[in-house]
DNA sequence: AAGAATTTCAACCGCCGAAGG
DNA sequence: CCCTTCGGCGGTTGAAATTCT
């Protein structure tokens, strides 16, 4: 009954490929192909090796045309515009970006990219930029779409219905680091953009006139700060809890609508080349465009 | 210059659906 | 059906590299 096991675990080696067993792979995958195996594939080729770990390592890293270094500004909205659209399903954000791999993608994210991104939202960082620019992601800031804007109320807005039931905010993960959360916090650039949590919340002023003047209301930009502050306080790579990823995860997940919705807008996405429009990245949602604003992401 | 802190990213882990037996 | 393996995927880890103090 059932197959072999996969791999003797005692006898495979783990941790970082050396250029020799680099080749042996490369050279063994370029004259026979992988023989739809990849368990049997390392004992043919001679490698002490598991046969997942071959697979990942000939498609990370040696496979042809794998694209290494900078994403491109192009690149970055596509990924932004997948993510908002589907949440992490990193394969199908890769098969859209020829030379990338998942894993790429997801290490870029979650380093890089998902930081630009949060620390555009933060309305204490908004009244820095008076201009659109456009150019190089690295060095100079962009305009987000404002459908950005509408997923952070669709997520203050979950936020606060779950929180008038206890029920709800069990289930919800956002309203309970919403409700709980009792420490202070000072935004990236050093200024203290909520000084105590609880019923009585006192917002910077400056930071609520951000948030104002990107169209949020009184309510929502005190929403919006409480947020964003506990997400940045402590913030590292390794925390994936922030509040936008797990309201993005869980719109995606089909909290807030069926994850068909979302797949069939990447669908919509990719025939129309819509998202790599200047230097906002948009995706058509009839129902979310009441309003217009612009974000900034660095 | 050196130690601490932070960031990066290759690789591993574990889960899941599909399919073999 | 049920059990098992395989391939694929997303989440996570930890060593190395880089930046900060």
């Amino acid at each position: 009954m059932g197959r072999a096991p996969c791999c003797d675990k005692a006898n495979v080696k783990k941790g970082p490929w050396s250029p020799e067993e680099d080749a042996k792979l490369k050279e063994f995958i370029e004259k026979f192909g992988t023989g739809g195996n990849w368990i049997a594939l390392p004992q043919k080729a001679g490698l002490k090796r598991c046969g997942k770990s071959c697979r990942l390592r000939w498609l990370n890293y040696l496979r042809p045309n794998i694209k290494h270094g900078e994403f491109s500004d192009e690149e970055d909205r596509i990924i932004c515009t997948l993510y908002a659209s589907i949440g992490s399903r990193w394969s199908i954000i890769a098969a859209q970006l020829p030379g990338r791999t998942d894993n790429d993608i997801k290490n870029y994210w979650n380093t890089k990219l998902k930081k630009k991104l949060i620390m555009g939202l933060n309305p204490s960082n908004l009244g820095k930029f008076s201009q659109p620019f456009s150019g190089s992601l690295q060095t100079q800031p962009q305009p987000l779409s404002t459908d950005l804007l509408q997923l952070y109320r669709d997520y203050n807005s979950l936020c606060f219905q779950a929180a008038k039931s206890a029920s709800a905010a069990e289930s919800f993960s956002g309203p309970q680091n919403f409700l709980h959360c009792n420490t202070s916090c000072s935004s990236s650039d050093g200024s203290c953009s909520q000084i105590s949590y609880g019923k009585e919340q006192v917002i910077k002023q400056e930071d609520q006139m951000g948030c104002l003047h990107q169209g949020f209301n009184v309510e929502e930009s005190q929403k919006f700060m409480l947020h964003y502050g506990q997400y940045v306080d402590g913030d590292h790579p390794h925390h994936h809890g922030d509040p936008i990823s797990v309201f993005l995860d869980q719109r995606a997940n089909g909290v807030l609508g069926s994850n068909s919705q979302y797949l069939e807008e990447v669908k919509q996405l990719i025939s129309t080349g819509n998202g790599s429009n200047g230097n906002s990245f948009l995706f058509n949602d009839e129902n979310k465009t009441d309003e217009r604003g612009m974000y900034y992401y660095y």
